[in-house]
DNA sequence: GCGACAG
DNA sequence: ATCTTGTCGC
């Protein structure tokens, strides 16, 4: 096996997002996405990798789906994996994606009914450098919609950390209240939410896969009970319970 | 040289 | 991502 220098690493797989970011669907798909309560809607994801401290190279990818609208555990899969890519800023769904799909792939073997049928990402989807976050790059490969919710915000096509910025957050007065994230070139790639009254820092929703970006805003909001949607925040929560 | 850098 | 204690406020 050939090691490629890093440079050309980043260049082989700018090619491969832009080829992936066709597939990218950014409307609703899904019948329960056009109710106006989600109706139909019965199961949520989450998937995240966590690291323990000087390590990483390995770590635990974890999958749980939760059920809707009650946000109950109905499913969780952990797995230690040793992970082989780099992470580069921008690049993140080749260091994370294969073994997250891998626990997509267990439970559609093992228990297909349990399958979520809309995964909340740790991360960005159209939110990012070239439209194509880990939230995306999911999302296409695993053919589910998918959503990005990053906790912090990536400074990508003119939107940065501004006091414009700051102080379009200190406007957000209640939990679901949110604003846009508008590039340069005036294409709102996303939207800052302030996810529950008690919590004053956003999170920053966009579209993975197969979701608008209004169903996913409501979405996230709906599977807020604190500042991080039940189904990435069970997943931390679930290691000493 | 300095700041920025999802996880 | 992860290391970490207390502390302030509701």
């Amino acid at each position: 096996m050939s090691i490629l220098p890093q440079e050309e690493l980043v260049k082989k797989w700018e090619s491969e997002q832009a080829s992936l970011r066709q597939q990218v669907v950014e409307e609703d798909t899904e019948d329960w996405q056009r109710c106006p309560d989600f109706t139909g809607l019965e199961r949520v994801g989450g998937v995240d990798l966590s690291f323990i401290k000087g390590d990483d190279v390995n770590a635990c990818a974890q999958l749980v789906v939760l059920s809707y609208p009650d946000l109950e555990l109905l499913y969780e899969d952990s797995q230690m994996v040793t992970l082989t890519a780099p992470y580069i800023s921008g690049f993140l769904a080749f260091r994370e994606t294969p073994y997250l799909l891998e626990a997509l792939q267990r439970l559609e073997t093992t228990q297909p009914s349990l399958l979520p049928q809309v995964v909340l990402v740790d991360g960005n989807g159209l939110f990012h450098y070239r439209e194509f976050g880990l939230a995306c790059h999911l999302g296409v490969l695993s053919g589910l919609p998918c959503i990005g919710v990053a906790k912090n915000l990536l400074q990508v096509q003119g939107v940065e950390k501004s006091e414009e910025h700051q102080s379009q957050i200190a406007s957000l007065q209640k939990g679901g209240d949110s604003f846009p994230l508008t590039t340069n070139s005036g294409k709102v790639l996303g939207r800052a939410l302030r996810s529950s009254d008690s919590s004053t820092k956003p999170v920053y929703v966009s579209v993975g896969h197969k979701i608008s970006l209004d169903t996913a805003l409501h979405l996230t909001h709906s599977c807020c009970r604190y500042r991080v949607p039940e189904p990435i925040r069970q997943i931390r929560s679930q290691s000493d319970e």
